[in-house]
RNA sequence: GCCCCUGUGGCGGAAUUGGUAGACGCGCCUGACUCAAAAUCAGGUGGUGGAAACAUCGUGCUGGUUCGAGUCCGGCCAGGGGCACCA
């Protein structure tokens, strides 16, 4: 019997188009049954889409199409993030507008995505450069700004001087552009805010709620939010030192318990009572000019050695005025975080040690470390940052840092000064406001127009969207839109009188903040959302992408989610119930003896033995095998999707990715890997022709009984549909495909031994063997399936089918093979009926041959029976 | 420097969450089919000893808890990641 080798690359062409013409994976916003929203992170634009958007789509489409056969109305849509640089950098180089450019990339990649026969529901498909989209996200501005969540101030920012653009915080990774790499440097410029840090209690605390988000997303934005409790001390000064009769000075600690080892006060260069001294000395000016200079590259600011300057200023120790203590300014100190000024305690703080020993400030050591004898414990070069008992510390020795801290505080806000407390408690936040403004074109416009007369007026909505101008000139650096001749001059909206537009645009992570909840409704011109809509998809019950996003795009999307719910455009706060990061696609790297780089399609792997080798395939030239890495250009280590996709087929890409490695994990692609993937879809196919040979018709009626040959097919049959059913739910697609082949194989074996006449009884179970393969395997491989669907004599669609029903019965067996360990060593089995009771498996067991050989006649110490598990004599 | 995660055959990885370590796949070895190759099929594949039954060791190292530890606890080592003058 010989079955016809599987076409994958048409068979996959005609279900792709039968599920286009018929709709479906439309998705309908008023269908009664249980929602479930499936999205992955949408792609930028780029024009070509890689393994890596192939494994992060397949895994979304494989919760998608389970979760459709289990009864689910499914929405599963697909964008576009098609604002961003890329396109000016194309625009720049090859005198494309960014536009076409942008429109030709989503081209392409909509039909890569197609060929890879993913159930998305194209009619809900949205790009971010849309003004149909945009718009709604510049009305959200104006929301925003009136609920008091924008702000425009004048900071430090970093500034990318290879994109020419203002990046946040979030965007600096070690001091380089996310994007660009390059060194990042730091410039005082007027910008716009969301006030992010407005919500900062609430992210930080939300995330204990987040469940089903990984640990390690969770800890990564939890220490990004980087809550500190303290107390803000308010120091009094020596007016008589200071500039302008300055009395007070405030400094915000964690250590309050150690402000009897305070050897110094320091500002930060650019603190205001800093500037102010620095117009009275000179000296000083130069000292802050020259921190500014070393502060822009971040890279040189973190190998700075501790410097300061002495402003002659003095500080009144708060329990003792006698105590007088220096203030300096210092390059350590952060402007932005606390109170950019701080109290040095070197005894207790590295840095403080440092600059203290290099000013000869000495220290006092005043926290003991438990075990230690207060008697001899000094400080020299390392400071001693845990806790312990004070000393030194007059009315504080003895006690714990934990209650000095208290009493510390207690006192302090029970002193004032003039009619203010001398302290108080406050909490910190490590997060900083987003900076959304960027100097470039392909972005949405901020919607505010500069006003002489007026200040800073928004745009009317009824002039919504504030239109990107198509006519821009890419031929210099720098802004097009502030070059534009007449784009930015408009009339004030509120007093008529001449006024500038705005010329920056927004952030692309505004863009990708809210995109999930258009989906819900993208055809609402009204509105960025329907209410109805988004408050019934969301939140986002599986969202799948790159754990790259762990506090962009991820805490991004949580502020704006709140702030679009303080405004009323959604009714949750949390955007994403759960959250799965998948690893990355690797690949070996194959070098030259020159060291150039070639790609692993003109690559020949030999081998001898265990022994691998990679020859070039055209000369045979001998190639040096390299490390594992994540596919880049300049590694030429890429696979495309026409590599993979062309002969084998999408189906034998999206099983490879799912196979080996847990999705969380990186997965290395292998030609071999890919391969075995390939045979097994052929395995598949001739195994499910063979069934369909001998299998009954669809409505054959159930056999009142099964012989052992049928009843054993219909055990394995419904333990694979059991397993699956469980690790396809947590995401273990790896396990599921061990399932899958664990199935095949027995399935492959019982057809083996049947004689040439199957009983009626087994054609059923073969049959029903044969239905639950394919629908196991058609989240994976869903063309295959179909069409195995097709063979089985089935006309209906198996996209639009139910999961398989669990016989629990046929996974219950009547006996238990128990595995018998002596003192803890397995020595034999012992086989008991299910169901029987401890003492009746206790006397199977020391009826053993081994048991008795190793008892020797003596009676056991001890016998554990674990029903269902183990059996352990101690003997 | 601080915080977190991970270490299991030649390789990717399983292990019912404290109960038979190595499922499943890749690779490799042997055999069948073939003039031959590919494809396919059958068998084998952690180390050591043994013809075999079997014995024995074995989850980075080390100590502990337990009838029983890859899994829990303590201390190391290695690799990866996050943050980094955050007071």
């Amino acid at each position: 019997m010989t079955t016809e080798r599987y076409n994958a690359r048409d068979t996959e062409a005609r279900w792709q188009k039968i599920w286009e013409d018929q709709n479906v994976f439309a998705t309908r916003n008023d269908d009664p049954r249980p929602k479930y929203y499936v999205l992955e992170m949408f792609p930028y634009p780029s024009g070509k889409l890689h393994v890596g958007h192939v494994r992060n789509y397949t895994i979304g489409d494989v919760v998608a199409r389970h979760k459709r056969a289990m009864g689910f109305n499914v929405l599963h849509p697909m964008g576009w993030d098609a604002f961003g640089l890329p396109a000016e950098n194309a625009a720049i180089e090859r005198k494309i507008h960014p536009k076409p450019w942008t429109e030709a990339n989503i081209a392409t990649m909509k039909a890569q995505l197609k060929l890879m026969g993913l159930s998305i529901d194209w009619t809900r498909e949205i790009a971010t450069c849309d003004p149909s989209y945009y718009k709604h996200q510049q009305k959200m501005f104006l929301d925003f700004w009136r609920a008091g969540l924008v702000e425009r101030k004048n900071s430090k920012v970093n500034w990318d001087p290879v994109e020419q653009t203002v990046l946040a915080n979030e965007q600096v990774i070690e001091g380089r552009g996310w994007r660009s790499g390059a060194l990042v440097e730091q410039r005082e410029l007027t910008q716009w805010f969301f006030k992010i840090t407005a919500f900062a209690q609430d992210l930080l605390d939300s995330i204990d709620r987040l469940e089903r988000w990984p640990e390690k997303v969770r800890l990564m934005q939890r220490n990004w939010i980087g809550r500190s409790e303290g107390l803000l001390i308010r120091f009094a000064l020596d007016a008589a030192t200071t500039p302008s009769g300055e009395s007070e000075l405030d400094v915000f600690t964690t250590r309050h318990d150690t402000l009897f080892g305070a050897k110094f006060l320091a500002l930060a260069p650019d603190h205001p009572l800093a500037l102010a001294a620095a117009t009275k000395d000179p000296a000083l000016a130069a000292f802050i000019a020259e921190c500014r200079h070393t502060g822009t590259a971040q890279e040189l600011l973190e190998k700075a050695e501790k410097q300061g300057f002495d402003t002659g200023m003095v500080a009144l120790h708060p329990f003792d005025p006698d105590l007088k203590l220096p203030v300096y300014v210092a390059n350590f100190v952060l402007l932005e975080y606390g109170t950019g000024a701080i109290f040095g305690c070197p005894a207790h703080d590295q840095r403080d040690l440092d600059f203290a020993n290099k000013y000869r400030l000495g220290n006092t050591p005043v926290v003991c470390p438990p075990g230690q004898d207060p008697k001899n414990f000094v400080i020299t070069d390392t400071a001693y940052e845990g806790d312990g008992r004070l000393i030194n510390s007059r009315f504080l020795d003895g006690m714990t840092t934990e209650a000095a801290k208290e009493e510390v505080a207690r006192r302090l806000e029970a002193q004032t000064r003039g009619n203010r407390p001398v302290a108080q408690r406050q909490i910190n936040f490590r997060l900083r406001d987003w900076g959304i403004s960027r100097q470039r074109y392909w972005g949405c416009p901020i919607p505010v127009i500069h006003c002489e007369a007026c200040g800073i007026v928004p745009v009317p909505e009824a002039d919504l969207p504030v239109r990107l101008p198509e006519d821009v000139e890419f031929d210099r650096p720098g802004n097009p839109l502030d070059r534009h001749p007449t784009w930015k001059h408009v009339t004030c909206p509120s007093c008529g009188g001449p006024a500038r537009r705005e010329t920056d645009t927004m952030d692309t992570f505004v863009d990708s903040s809210w995109y999930f909840a258009r989906f819900t409704d993208p055809w609402i011109e009204t509105a960025p959302t329907d209410r109805a809509a988004v408050d019934h998809w969301l939140p986002v019950d599986q969202y799948i992408g790159g754990i790259e996003h762990a506090v962009l795009h991820l805490l991004y999307s949580r502020f704006f989610t709140r702030a679009m719910q303080a405004t009323g455009h959604a009714g949750v706060d949390e955007p994403f119930a759960g959250l799965f990061t998948q690893g990355m696609v690797v690949h070996e790297t194959y070098r030259r003896s020159d060291g150039s780089y070639v790609e692993p399609a003109e690559v020949r792997i030999e081998t001898q033995g265990e022994a691998r080798r990679a020859r070039l395939a055209a000369t045979g030239e001998p190639l040096e095998i390299g490390p594992i890495e994540k596919m880049s250009k300049s590694k030429r280590n890429t696979v495309g999707l026409d590599d993979i996709a062309g002969t084998a087929g999408a189906d034998t890409a999206r099983w490879f990715m799912l196979s080996d490695s847990p999705p969380e994990r990186d997965v290395i692609w292998t030609e071999e890997g890919a391969q075995g993937a390939w045979r097994f879809v052929q395995r598949l196919w001739r195994l499910v022709g063979e069934a369909a040979q001998i299998a009954a018709v669809a409505d054959m009626p159930r056999p009142p009984v099964f012989g052992p040959a049928a009843l054993a097919l219909r055990k394995a049959a419904h333990r694979a549909l059991a397993r699956v059913s469980e690790d396809v739910e947590r995401l273990r697609f790896n396990v599921c495909v061990a399932h899958i082949h664990e199935f095949a194989n027995a399935f492959q074996t019982s057809l083996a031994e049947l004689e040439d006449e199957p009983m009626a009884d087994y054609r059923w179970a073969a049959r029903e063997a044969a239905s639950i393969l394919v629908r196991l395997f058609h989240p994976m491989m869903p063309h295959l399936a179909e069409e195995c669907w097709a063979v089985l004599g089935y006309s209906t669609l198996l996209a639009t089918e139910a999961w398989p029903v669990l016989e629990p019965d046929l996974i219950l067996e009547n006996t238990v093979t128990l595995p018998v360990q002596i003192n803890g060593k397995k020595r034999a089995d012992v086989t008991v009926r299910r169901d029987a009771t401890i003492p009746e498996i206790e006397a199977a067991v020391l009826g053993l041959d081994a048991v008795q050989r190793a008892l020797d006649g003596k009676p056991p110490k001890k016998v554990i029976v674990v029903p269902h598990r183990i059996v352990n004599v101690v003997a």
